[in-house]
DNA sequence: CCCTTGACTATCT
DNA sequence: GAGATAGCCAAGG
C-alpha cells in the first residue's frame, strides 16, 4: 500500500533534512523543493507527523519570522535552536548571511 | 457532502 | 509595521 500522504511527508523530512547550518528556508519553499507547491501548510503537518530528529527549527514563514506565537514555548525554542547554529534573531525576524543583501543593515541593526 | 482548522502566502489598506 | 482579506490544499468531525 501506498498513502499519497506517506510520500509526501517523507518528500518534506527529506527536503528539511537537507537544509544546511545557518540556513533557513520558508514553508512554501520547502513544498515547493520537495515537488509539491502551494503544499505550504502541509509541511507543518508533515513535521508535526515525524517522529525524527527533523530540523525543523529551519524552517520559517515567508517573511523569515517564526511560525510561532512570540510568546510561546515553541518560539523560545526554535530561536535558541537557531541562534546555537550561528542564526539570530533580530526584531522577531531570521537574520541570515544568506540574504546578503544589506549586510551593514543587517550588522547595524535594522531595528535599531 | 459541508464546515472548521492549520507550524502558510500574497496583496491591500 | 500591523491588521484584514482572499487564495490555497489536505485532514478530520
Amino acid at each position: 500500500m501506498v498513502d499519497a500522504k506517506n510520500i509526501f511527508d517523507k518528500a518534506i523530512w527529506q527536503t528539511v533534512g537537507k537544509i544546511a547550518c545557518g540556513r533557513v528556508m520558508s514553508y512554501g519553499e520547502v513544498a515547493r523543493a520537495s515537488g509539491y507547491p502551494r503544499h505550504a501548510r502541509m509541511v507543518s503537518k508533515a513535521m508535526s507527523r515525524s517522529a525524527d530528529p527533523l530540523p525543523w527549527h529551519r524552517v520559517v514563514r515567508a517573511d523569515r519570522t517564526l511560525a510561532f506565537d512570540i510568546a510561546g514555548e515553541l518560539y523560545k525554542k526554535q530561536q535558541t535552536l537557531l541562534e546555537k547554529e550561528g542564526v539570530q534573531i533580530i526584531s522577531g525576524k531570521v537574520v541570515v548571511a544568506d540574504i546578503d543583501k544589506d549586510l551593514d543593515e543587517l550588522l547595524w541593526g535594522p531595528d535599531e
